[in-house]
DNA sequence: ATTTGTGCAAATCGTTTGCATCTGA
DNA sequence: TCAGATGCAAACGATTTGCACAAAT
């Protein structure tokens, strides 16, 4: 689904925020330029850089609001920071250690089988793949 | 490899750490008891339990200095603290949300078939692959 | 008008570090 | 002996929060 201004208010709408300047401007930095992961330090310098007036504080609310909102997926790959992803589709992700960045691998690029039960009583809530890359050759391969 | 003090203090030799009474007595709370999944404060906890004089400082410093040499494997899966685990071997995660609580997936209870190519220029160090699971009904089982 | 969000600074929390003191080899 | 380890407390860095002010509905 495409980004736009008005899909934006509906959203946060739907989600029960009201739309303020900051949350549209943020949006339209996260949501404005396709699909893409970004950290808090990140979009707080988008932020300068577009002379968006807001606080690093608002900027970590606004990150997890979203997220709560089903509007980003955060994605676990480093213990230092927190990462967002803006493509909520089903995909899995390298990621390049040396660089710190994430880069998208569809669905259709990997294929699991045999995905076990979860335990008893217990159901999927979501499954994860982090292919972890680094520069060079010689990959030890797991798996 | 069953655990032993004796092969204990051999993986510390290996790896250029002296044999202190700390890591020895964190590496038997570790290694003692099969595989397992820990964190910093559940091991704190069983220093204490286990009337070990040990500084939280220190315990930090052991997990990382034991994952530096490859004795621990950490575990991605919480963005408020560093899981350790002492299976080295080839296999996946259950994460039970609400317990904060990792399980294994045996690597022959799941598949992953067309692993996709690493990015031209690099090689894959890991592949991790956590399925996230909550109590109740009603998988929304993406893949 | 009333609720909700924002900004700032202070608080939090897991983790790391500086440094004086011990201790293993 | 003496390089390396430990403990303590202070430092750290990412994230969250309390509260007074401002903006949204």
């Amino acid at each position: 689904m495409a980004f736009s201004k008005e899909r934006l208010r509906d959203q946060l709408h739907e989600a029960g925020l009201s739309a303020t300047h900051q949350r549209l401007a943020l949006g339209e930095l996260i949501f404005g330029q396709g699909n893409r992961h970004l950290n808090a330090e990140q979009l707080r310098r988008e932020a300068v850089a577009a002379s968006i007036p807001v606080s690093l504080a608002t900027i970590y609310n606004t990150l997890r609001q979203f997220s709560r909102a089903g509007m980003l997926r955060e994605v676990l790959v480093d213990p230092n920071r927190a990462y967002f992803d803006t493509n909520l589709g089903e995909h899995y992700h390298f990621f390049h250690e040396e660089e710190d960045r994430l880069e998208d691998i569809p669905a259709n690029g990997l294929a699991v089988t045999q995905v076990p039960k979860p335990p008893e009583g217990t159901s999927i809530r979501s499954v994860d793949i982090i292919i972890r890359v680094r520069r060079g050759r010689d990959a030890q391969g797991k798996i």
